[in-house]
DNA sequence: ATAGGGTTAG
């Protein structure tokens, strides 16, 4: 009889089919039975959703309930709209329970409170949630293995590396697990020489150990890394799992290693993990990210998994980056209709893509419905597209008026787009009051010197371009690139009969290479320049993988000559897979698949070409 | 007797 109850309490999947059980225990008198109410309780609280409050009244009718029922009642608060019910639920456990046994009912339940501690969120502090977790593990008479990595991960959570090391050093033993979150805890703290010495330290790595660093790597840039560790995984003849995959692909998309990306893929083809939803996202994400946007749309299409928000918000920006507005729409419509509603982050490339595209009025339905239909607050990335769309669109001063009525302050990325917007139409007032703006923020970059000689340029006032010029720091690093970049230009010319031109007027006035030099420094052909002059020339290599290394190294050596943050790496990424997808780009470099460097880079002279040519018809 | 801690995309 008590099997066939478990059985059929077993099957229920909703409250009616257990309230129905209920009668059941009451009519047989089995619900007296601790061990039977214990399954009944545990069931309704953890397993079956929205029928806490069933649970409660079961709870609340039970005499003398056990430690086993309390835990199970403070891990469904724990995740409730009211976590904060744990903590009253083992305020009361720990009056009753000093009438039991010795046993340390606490191991199971500090789990349950730190997870309640953690979804808090803002109605408890981190330092509030720390100290109570750890009051709560100090009463633990012999906490075990569990409880104590629980008490690291409350202090890593706390940003308190320092008392998780302590805490690691005076365990008592420790398993895989520990660790494997000292591991995770490093890596988020961007501690990666203890994160590769942990590593190497572990006796034993489960596959979380080999996940946990794949990802630590990834995210903190170590692309190559993850490349070398995903193949000793391999070589060692352990089955990655869906975390290292994920984390592999972020790293491709990152590094825009879409050869090593392709592999993965194919891998994932042939195994379950094809219909693990992460692992199509991060698909979409990497061959958008390394220019391949069709590849990306295929994967979307054609997933045996269900679509889910992530799926749908990666192939829009996906499509965003690559500049096609009119197909961010449709999918944004087809995304609806599937019934997935977008949120905040959706938002963000649907109207980058809007400003990019030159959609106007598309650009301003979208945000509206962000706000009446969605009811989104937008965020200072959603007023920054908003600032680029108007700009784009020649209006720079409806975009600084935009900016003065937005209700966040305005931060040096809203600025950067103006004075964008001014260089591309050449507003000199307005550029040189952006400009105070930017030195009020403290927060001018090289960048900012380059756009404002744009506007300069724009207006012909080369006295001012060349002042400016002179002002800007140059460290060995630019200087290296430029030299490069001087010689490129100059080859463009010779060879091609290319004139640099950044924006249809100015060329009027262009006439000696001083003023040319001036306005043709980009970034991106900075840092072109400067992967090209590091190349080791001479080599043979397939082209593709040749590509994607010489594309990373761009990443890379914008983020030295610059020192600028990941968050302008990732932009510069996009603006590389462009560039890359660019029809005719790629036609060319595909035209040959075998070629030394030297002809290569002839090639990529030639995309830096049509990639100004395409500037030129915004 | 029942459960718990660690990696996870846009």
């Amino acid at each position: 009889m008590n099997q066939l109850c478990l059985h059929l309490l077993n099957q229920c999947k909703t409250l009616k089919t257990v309230d129905h059980i209920h009668a059941c225990l009451l009519k047989t008198g089995l619900f007296s039975d601790p061990y039977i109410f214990g399954k009944l309780l545990h069931h309704c609280s953890v397993t079956i959703s929205d029928s806490l409050d069933y649970a409660t009244r079961l709870f609340l009718h039970y005499p003398n309930p056990n430690v086993f029922m309390y835990n199970t009642l403070i891990r469904g608060f724990s995740e409730s709209p009211r976590p904060q019910n744990s903590i009253t639920t083992f305020i009361e456990m720990r009056r009753e329970s000093s009438l039991f046994s010795s046993v340390s009912p606490y191991s199971f339940t500090f789990a349950f409170l730190l997870k309640a501690a953690a979804n808090y969120g803002s109605l408890m502090t981190e330092c509030g949630r720390v100290d109570f977790s750890m009051k709560v593990f100090d009463e633990m008479l012999e906490p075990n293995v569990v409880a104590w990595n629980a008490a690291v991960t409350v202090c890593f959570r706390g940003g308190d590396l320092e008392s998780s090391e302590r805490l690691f050093e005076s365990m008592p033993f420790k398993d895989s697990t520990s660790w494997n979150l000292m591991l995770a805890g490093y890596a988020k703290a961007g501690e990666m020489e203890m994160v590769r010495k942990v590593f190497s330290e572990m006796e034993v790595k489960d596959d979380v150990s080999w996940s946990s660093m794949i990802t630590a790597l990834t995210q903190n840039g170590c692309f190559y890394e993850v490349f070398s560790v995903f193949m000793d995984l391999q070589r060692l003849g352990l089955r990655p799992n869906e975390v290292s995959l994920t984390g592999v692909l972020s790293a491709c998309a990152q590094a825009g290693t879409f050869e090593f990306g392709r592999v993965v893929h194919g891998f994932v083809e042939k195994s379950r993990f094809s219909w693990i939803i992460l692992v199509n996202n991060t698909l979409i994400d990497m061959y958008s990210k390394c220019g391949y946007v069709a590849m990306a749309r295929l994967v979307l299409e054609t997933m045996p998994a269900t679509k889910n928000i992530v799926s749908w918000t990666s192939m829009i920006a996906g499509l965003a980056m690559h500049g096609h507005g009119e197909e961010v729409i449709q999918l944004l419509h087809e995304m609806e209709e599937s019934g997935i509603k977008p949120d905040r982050i959706t938002f963000v490339p649907v109207l980058y893509a809007c400003s990019h595209a030159g959609l106007i009025e598309q650009g301003h339905e979208c945000f509206s419905k962000m706000k009446n239909v969605y009811n989104i607050e937008p965020s200072i990335e959603h007023y920054g597209c908003m600032v680029d769309l108007y700009g784009r669109a020649g209006d720079v001063r409806k975009a600084y008026e935009f900016i003065c009525q937005m209700p966040v302050p305005p931060n040096d990325i809203i600025w950067r787009t103006l004075l964008g917007a001014c260089s591309i139409h050449g507003n000199v007032e307005l550029a040189e009051q952006v400009k105070e703006r930017l030195s009020e923020l403290c927060l001018t970059d090289s960048g900012d010197y380059v756009l404002l000689s744009n506007v300069y340029a724009v207006a012909g006032k080369w006295n001012n371009v060349e002042t400016i010029r002179c002002g800007e720091k140059q460290n060995n690093i630019t200087k290296e690139a430029y030299d490069k970049l001087r010689e490129i230009m100059l080859k463009l010319k010779v060879e091609g009969g290319y004139v640099p031109e950044v924006v249809g007027s100015v060329l009027h006035h262009v006439e000696d290479e001083e003023k040319e030099d001036s306005v043709t420094k980009h970034n991106e052909k900075l840092a072109v320049a400067f992967g090209m002059a590091k190349l080791c020339k001479g080599r043979r290599l397939w082209y593709e993988i040749e590509v994607a290394f010489t594309l990373s190294r761009m990443v890379l050596a914008h983020a030295e000559i610059t020192g600028e943050n990941i968050e302008h790496n990732v932009k510069l990424n996009e603006r590389k897979s462009w560039l890359l997808n660019s029809c005719n780009g790629t036609r060319l470099l595909k035209s040959n698949p075998c070629r030394n460097v030297e002809e290569y880079a002839d090639d990529i002279l030639k995309i830096i070409w049509m990639l100004e040519a395409e500037r030129r018809k915004m």
